[in-house]
DNA sequence: GATTGTCAATCAATCGTTTGATTTATGTGG
DNA sequence: CCACATAAATCAAACGATTGATTGACAATC
């Protein structure tokens, strides 16, 4: 029951209570934090505890292909180390805790899904250019390895979670996301205020570059070769932009079938 | 890690080791199969043993509500059997297995999704009562009362795991489903044979109706209005065979472009 | 010689499942 | 109508297995 990643509850009490002195078990956050005075002798660090900080770089991109895979309940820390090819212990060692290695990886970059906003919140881009930035730098990663598909996954995985990470990555991420989205919108429409219409609007575009994502398996069971490549996608990036413009196409006339 | 309900390896074979000659632990199938010679009998059966197979039905529904909150692994079996308010072993009784329960909640029908490709695959439909047929097939079970939605929340998990009860569903369900949209669009489209476009289309506009329950969250921690009452999902669902529609009319254009 | 990292071994807790006994309901022969 | 046999259903208890986490010893590097 207990036992979900994204319980701000725990807070490694146990170690917290068993190690006072060495309180701090994560030894690269700290080189991460403060990397003026020591920058020679970090170097020699990274490059000599290679051996070191490999298991701890291998343990994370091991994690990020069995959570994405099978989620984070049915990954046992044995099968991560295991397939990182590290003991068990280094988990506890360098994260602190099984929760802590699933926060790393949400937390710490990694080729993540990084949201750039002026792609498309430029103000004198057309509404095209704004629409194919907006699909484009949202289907970027699925053209990308597999390490970013997995990433993508694991969040993906997190929406259906009730509580935790993903409450934090709507404010975060996708809330922004949805605002610029909404600007671009208002401006091109000539709207001021965002209403419902408007909001629903934003929801369908997102909708359909997301549905990508979620259909993946759908698609690839139908028509797999609609995913075969980045070409593929990219085609498919450019229909949606179209279908996207006539989406917002619908929308002016009706506002301008309302206003009259 | 040997721990997924889809797996179709285990059919309780322990059980079936250690009671080779009670080998039927589901008692109600056997009176759900031949039921002509012995009705007066099962009706008594039914009424009296009604505190018996009471016992199966709310196991269902607890079971129904857990794992769509937390998943099947975090979902432990006594904690099922303590929402349902029976004993733990209640489960391996009726269902055998906790995988068992799993799938049952699958296979039967339980006030699921059930499509009705009637609705918007008939002929002499216009494409704005297919369309709104499809979306609102699509939309009607999110009206509906929480169970509905702890099963469609079921089924979205399933999509993200790689293998098992999913690739039956989008044989059965999802394939049909698109290929039944897909006939609707090449007939208002004049298209013979489905092409990339015409799929990619297709996906995108189920990816509307799809996208309410992915970003279910999200919309409701942005614009929660828009989903708060069964008007508001016919609102957008209307405002979405409206877009629906100018996809298609995109679609056409296009076509009526290239062949030019 | 102090720090850092790795390792096998082990901890308590929880997991899914099964057991044998007990209770409850049903049908039968006298 | 009443025991009595039979089956269905429920129960507390325990099973072996696995979980996440920790320990102290050992090796490597500075």
């Amino acid at each position: 029951m207990r036992e979900s990643p994204t319980t701000a509850t725990h807070k490694e009490p146990t170690r917290a209570r068993l190690k006072p002195v060495k309180s701090a078990p994560q030894p690269k956050p700290s080189s991460f934090a403060a990397a003026a005075e020591s920058t020679p002798l970090r170097a020699e660090q990274r490059r000599l505890s290679a051996g070191g900080i490999e298991a701890r770089q291998q343990l994370m991109t091991a994690a990020l292909r069995l959570f994405s895979e099978k989620g984070f309940a049915k990954t046992s820390t044995r099968a991560i180390a295991q397939a990182a090819g590290v003991n068990i212990a280094s988990i506890s060692y360098y994260f602190g805790d099984k929760a802590g290695l699933y926060r790393a990886m949400f937390n710490e970059p990694m080729a993540g899904p990084e949201q750039d906003h002026s792609v498309f919140a430029t103000p004198h881009f057309t509404l095209r250019q704004s629409l194919a930035g907006f699909i484009g730098s949202f289907l970027e990663p699925m053209k990308r390895g597999e390490l970013v598909q997995q990433c993508m996954r694991l969040h993906f995985r997190e929406m259906l979670e009730p509580t935790g990470v993903w409450a934090h990555e709507i404010d975060k991420s996708i809330k922004p996301a949805h605002l610029a989205l909404l600007a671009v919108l208002g401006r091109h429409l000539g709207v001021k205020a965002a209403d419902d219409h408007l909001h629903r609007l934003a929801f369908s575009i997102a909708g359909l570059a997301m549905h990508l994502y979620m259909a993946r398996e759908v698609i690839e069971a139908i028509r797999p070769r609609l995913l075969q490549n980045p070409k593929s996608i990219d085609v498919w990036a450019a229909q949606m932009v179209e279908q996207a413009e006539a989406m917002v196409s619908l929308e002016a006339a009706r506002r301008k079938k309302q206003n009259k």
